[in-house]
DNA sequence: ATTGCATAGTGTTTATTTTACACTAAGTTA
DNA sequence: TAACTTAGTGTAAAATAAACACTATGCAAT
């Protein structure tokens, strides 16, 4: 019990609800936790906040350590701080999301596959703490986020076709969107650069790929655009 | 000395990004410190989470001690957590941003003049800690929520007038907006109620006067609604 | 009482955006 | 070569957004 203060300290701890989308669902990544409390449930990859890191910084760390998931996009999501949310002691969570493509997903297999697992966004165990509650919070944010802003991107590999794109649409949004439509308007952002490449290993007519254009989307976003489906 | 921990603990903090609009600006409340560090410099108004308060009940008690202002709209904005914001130790604060309309202002007085004040947005004083860009953050927020939520309704008296509504818009969003098209706008939504009073006082014609049907709101948000001007 | 002044209040036309909708093209497999 | 699967494409109708200017009302000054 080496640091002492004048006035009790909460701890603060962050939590990463990690998003993708494999076989046409929405999944996350749980772990199972190894220890009191809640010791064998399933909870939100995190954990404290160290002193002389940012709650950015400890959002990656611990993504990394719990998940093997490093090197992506993670937002800020919201600080749940009612005063009983951890039987133990006052704890203050900041909650972060992040959104895996498909082919970075088998990078998480490198950490411990009994402790980490994905799970569809609408088959979720029994979870920690109030996880649930962050989670469905995390949820409502991706889908809003989703329509202005082209995060869509983040969840797909680098080439991808359009039909993947919509179909990662319609999973998170959760409603069938029109084909011409949906393309027109992905094509009249500017934001999609085409490849020379068709898809392969496909048993029927493949598709173009494409890539995002990201240096266009920032100079527009700087801009004040707005990106909308 | 009396609280001690086996690891060290950050201070958790809020601070609260107060809007109003006045005489035609966009005005936030700023206090001047009493104590070290950055002593007589201003700041927001804010201060410690205690151990056995939810930090939003903190933010709103901070806000009532310091300004005097209570029972507002009070949403999350962001937490802000880089190792050195504080010179003294580690702090890590949850900002939260309000708006209070122009008659509510005048409770805010019952506080100590000197050292709590209102500052138009783009005459802000130097600011103490990272508090300029937490205000950058909540202005541009207040921005884009502006267009899609009915927020704007909380920076006005119970009764107004179409043209203040229009007029707080332009000041906001710091734009000329269409009388006529914002009316039909504003109108479309339903979420007016007529009362059947008029301006008092006014040396020209009295424009009538509406109160926001907050009721029609939530029952509309809860079903995916989006206000959108 | 009349005039001037300030703000309130009101519709229509045009341009733009969104929606609905169905067939042909290309590649793979049996 | 026929059958299957997904890719890829355009147009018309409806809805929404944008541009635009005058009359109405109440008060104040003379």
């Amino acid at each position: 019990m080496k640091y002492s203060y004048q006035y009790p300290h909460p701890s603060v701890t962050v939590d990463c609800v990690v998003f993708t989308v494999q076989n046409n669902f929405l999944k996350l990544m749980l772990i199972q936790r190894g220890a009191e409390p809640f010791i064998g449930e399933w909870a939100l990859p995190g954990g404290f906040v160290r002193i002389d890191e940012s709650i950015e910084s400890a959002a990656s760390r611990e993504l990394k350590e719990e998940t093997g998931i490093e090197n992506i996009y993670l937002e800020q999501l919201y600080t749940f701080g009612k005063v009983d949310r951890d039987p133990r002691e006052r704890v203050i969570s900041v909650a972060y999301y992040a959104l895996v493509s498909s082919e970075e997903q088998i990078i998480a297999a490198d950490t411990d596959a009994a402790s980490a697992k994905w799970f569809p966004v609408d088959e979720l165990p029994r979870l920690a703490f109030d996880h649930k509650y962050i989670i469905e919070t995390a949820y409502r944010r991706l889908q809003g986020k989703l329509s202005y802003q082209p995060i869509g991107f983040e969840l797909l590999p680098p080439k991808f076709a359009l039909s993947q794109l919509q179909s990662l649409y319609e999973i998170i949004l959760n409603k069938k969107l029109d084909k011409r439509n949906f393309r027109k308007k992905i094509q009249k952002t500017g934001l999609l650069a085409d490849t020379n490449e068709t898809q392969k290993g496909v048993s029927h007519r493949a598709a173009k790929l494409y890539t995002f254009n990201k240096e266009k989307y920032d100079i527009l976003a700087k801009n004040g655009y707005y990106f909308e489906i």
